[in-house]
DNA sequence: TGAAGTTGTGATAAAGTTGTGACAAAGGGG
DNA sequence: CCCCTTTGTCACAACTTTATCACAACTTCA
């Protein structure tokens, strides 16, 4: 598996490419774009990490016209580095044919499973990884879920698990024990540690958690996700 | 009831196969994907349980695979098994038309009850399961009745056990003692309590609660819900 | 007519659930 | 090694559900 680095910060790129090294993969790197526009010919690489502020040269080439140039005349993976204020670069830069992105600052653990991610992903053809439900959307595999237009908020692990199957059985309900078993498996978890679950989850993804909106409950049975809360968007 | 058990670790799949025998299923085998295609053709099951972790054959064919192929001929429920660390793949075979997923390690309760509720919902579509007697209309999973086109009332769960049972032998009347028997098991339950549990059950639902519509009672036998009330809507 | 039993009703006690907050333990990353 | 996030544990108040009791009205039957 070859990979290009694109980065103007030489420390930045570096621990990208060891990073990736580690995990088998052959990297080359570029620090402006012009040379990442050559290497990308030259190596044709499986997967591109792309940072989006790159230094301005003499012809403007910063990170989301290369990724326009490139995507123009390939299908390779691309995953943009960004900071962490402009949400607006995500959205153009998914836009413009990137696969994914990564906020800076990353750790090293982020960015090998966001490249498997992808290249999982890609390999499997133009299928989402997010699930929906009304103006609920859960993106599974950054574990990140947002309710219609607002900031995507972040989901622990077993947040994330619980969101996933109640998405997954939208307008029906789960009985409490169903859910334990699913969550923590067989002998695990407890009905306190269920509602301490879906109080956290319901703190973070419910305009107002004292009233839910999206997760109900049915009193002596179990949970359930409204099914289309909020009309489909 | 014929199911498939697709899963290259034998003891897993005698295991699987084993419970769900023991819930009266006739149960067949596949240990790769070939013979699971094979034996899905040949045999035409109402359900296939599969793991989507199978071994390497010289043509590649995982769970997903598999899933995805069988989705493109077939609606048969099928249940994927895949282990608790890498549950990110789990949307993916979500989106290629499985109905559900169980993480290993699980209990064979947890198997049961996720296979008994895949067939019940594909069953009957996509809505919620509802009863339905003259205007009346309980949802059991909800535990909620409504009558004609007024608000849902919710029910408590033994009212709502209550109101399931008449509405299931609508148009007979059942004893007290039948009554007793399969709302709080055998050994539990009295006559006071029953009394108790119609008249609060008659308080939700009936518009005047001193003169019933809907459930009669027949002196010294029981009580009955009565066969059409209020005509069908 | 009167006694026995049953039903509907109201009040109240007992038991169980849920939502909530605070805090301890565990685990990973810098 | 310390800090931070995540997860698990506990106790509590508010509330709902269920059980229990008492009593009047009514029916049945001798």
């Amino acid at each position: 598996m070859k990979a290009l680095v694109v980065d103007d910060d030489r420390v930045l790129a570096d621990l990208v490419s060891f990073t990736l090294r580690r995990e088998g993969f052959q990297v080359s790197q570029a620090q402006d774009g012009e040379s990442a526009l050559r290497r990308w010919m030259e190596d044709q690489p499986d997967i591109i990490i792309l940072d989006v502020n790159l230094p301005k040269t003499s012809p403007p080439l910063d990170g989301f016209t290369i990724c326009r140039k490139i995507r123009e005349q390939s299908d390779v993976p691309i995953i943009l580095l960004t900071v962490r204020e402009d949400e607006d670069d995500i959205v153009y830069g998914l836009k413009v044919g990137a696969d994914d992105y990564i906020l800076k600052p990353f750790s090293p653990r982020q960015l090998v499973a966001r490249v498997q991610a992808v290249l999982r992903r890609t390999a499997r053809g133009p299928i989402s990884s997010t699930l929906q439900a009304g103006k609920l959307t859960l993106d599974a595999d950054r574990r990140e879920a947002r309710c219609g237009e607002q900031e995507p908020v972040s989901l622990t692990a077993l947040e994330c698990r619980l969101l996933e199957y109640m998405m997954l059985h939208a307008g029906h309900i789960l009985t409490i024990q169903e859910l334990i078993d699913h969550i923590w498996g067989p002998g695990g978890g407890s009905r306190d540690m269920l509602r301490q679950l879906v109080r956290r989850l319901r703190s973070k993804i419910e305009p107002d958690p004292s009233s839910p909106v999206f997760i109900e409950t049915i009193p002596g049975r179990g949970y359930g996700l409204k099914r289309d809360p909020g009309g489909t968007p």
